[in-house]
DNA sequence: CTGCGAGTACGATAGACATCGTAGTACGGG
DNA sequence: CCCGTACTACGATGTCTATCGTACTCGCAG
């Protein structure tokens, strides 16, 4: 799949001008794809709770940049693709940068109040947070 | 079932200090101890989370017998360990059973609604009967 | 074009997890 | 007292997870 896809890739984006945001393309999961368990298990870990917490707690997509995560560069870039390919956030190219939003409305749509839940119960524990 | 031998057995708990069946008490969390991520870790597996489910649409307290669940025996008392561990289930022995019951009094209290929003989310699912 | 900053890909690895089978313990009934 | 039922304890094992470092690609600004 590599030198194929490579080229097209290449093609697409000497050719539409405005493909920048999606050159690249990433694998999300669409909503009927979306797993209980596959979300369980992705926000059962405290990194990538922190995360979907500052997701939540603003409006704007942030770049991966923006976190500041007790783990490596790489391990981080593992921590956002579970997320994604759990279907708990969409990640989209900008330049250089990959902004992250959480998938809300996909989340409530599959199940309802869950997203709430966790969160409500994080910040009622918030013993994860160590600065 | 003779209710008598339960509230015999009540009554020998708080009077009689030591005995057989102290010896074989079981470790659980305090409401206090109970995580989160433990919660959702635990949620995060079809096996146990088919015991939630189970669980949670019987109002009595079900021994591990009563599961049919697609791993071996010691695999089920592996998951039954880990649910009573995360403070998911309250487990007490009667007799030679185990009998097991969901911890929902505690959880509701530290997450309101989660596992309400779980259990939902996984009725609404329902794909999880592969076996 | 070149260099930098953001992020990825690719091993490697230690530890956790889910699984099993076998052997053992505890309780209750014949 | 022995046996069956219910569950546990333990060791083995293969897979998955979270972690890292290094080398790489991609887009943007000089």
């Amino acid at each position: 799949m590599t030198e194929q896809s490579v080229q097209e890739e290449q093609a697409r984006r000497s050719a539409a001008p405005e493909t920048r945001a999606d050159a690249r393309r990433l694998p999300h999961p669409t909503r009927l794809e979306i797993r209980l368990e596959g979300v369980l298990q992705a926000l059962a870990d405290p990194v990538r709770l922190q995360v979907v917490r500052e997701l939540a707690a603003d409006t704007e997509e942030l770049p991966c940049s923006f976190f500041d995560l007790p783990v490596s560069k790489s391990t981080t870039t593992y921590h956002f693709r579970v997320l994604r390919e759990s279907g708990v956030i969409r990640q989209t190219y900008q330049g250089t940068a990959k902004l992250n939003a959480l998938r809300e409305e996909d989340l409530e749509a599959l199940f309802p109040g869950l997203l709430g839940c966790v969160l409500a119960a994080d910040k009622r524990q918030g013993g994860t947070d160590d600065a």
